[in-house]
DNA sequence: ATCAAAATTAAGAATCATTCCTAATTTTTC
DNA sequence: GAAAAATTAGGAATGATTCTTAATTTTGAT
């Protein structure tokens, strides 16, 4: 493992904010000054392949890169764009994973809703744009 | 509704391939050839935030659209990239539901595999690339 | 340690998906 | 049926990601 390596995989592993590639490339030129955006691009992709991290996606935005930790689901409001996570018991996970046969990688399970705070600016703004998004379970 | 809006909603809603953007224009122009990529992307844009469509994201593609139905969850083959649908239980979507509050607008559930046809060409093939996919549940 | 081979990198060009811009066209309203 | 509003086609622009290449670093055998 490089050294560029492991900064990157120590910056996704202590990173609670789901980070994009741009945003962990900010963070590693802090601590290597030198490092470039391809080599965050290339090492990012190998991680994920290898298993060290996991790689999210999420309609109009970047990929985001999180850690393996205990299983979780992602809370995605659709009008800001931010991530947040939710516990799932190892029984629920076992329930989903259970549709498919062997040869299981992961499982994503994603929540798609409006945060508190979008809903309170919502609320005092005019335009009440969040009416568009129709619930739609 | 446009007549551009109707081909676009009637494309999406008769397909069971969870299609891009790029295979909706090209289905598109065969029933309206002078019809504009951005047309395309603009009315799925706006079809998927009135509720009509719903907009998939997977790792390293492009978006997909997919109808609304029945509830289902995706299975998606890390190797080639292809998605296909499985059965999820009204009970078993409304446990996950419940870990959000109100203002739920839907849920994703995706399973990350290796599908059948990946697993068997790799069985036969010499290099085993797919021996990379650490199992991460 | 030392040299050659293999892997990785930095830098920036290239590509792909998507959005934006503008003038022309269509639809709506009265 | 004319003016206003909305939508479109076409293509330029943007943003994210990958690719290319030459230089650098690491590895491995002696």
């Amino acid at each position: 493992m490089t050294k560029q390596q492991e900064l990157i995989t120590g910056i996704v592993n202590s990173s609670r904010n789901h980070p994009t590639a741009a945003e962990i490339y900010i963070e590693a030129r802090q601590k290597m000054p030198s490092i470039a955006v391809g080599t965050v691009y290339r090492n990012l992709k190998l991680l994920t392949s290898s298993g060290e991290i996991r790689k999210l996606s999420f309609p109009g935005q970047p990929e985001r890169y999180d850690r393996i930790e205990h299983p979780h689901g992602h809370l995605h409001c659709v009008a800001c764009g931010g991530i947040n996570d939710f516990e799932i018991s190892p029984t629920l996970r076992d329930e989903i994973l259970a549709h498919a046969g062997e040869r299981v990688i992961s499982c994503d399970v994603t929540i798609n809703y409006i945060c508190d705070e979008c809903a309170v600016a919502n609320e005092n703004s005019a335009n009440k744009k969040l009416k568009n998004y129709k619930r739609r379970l």
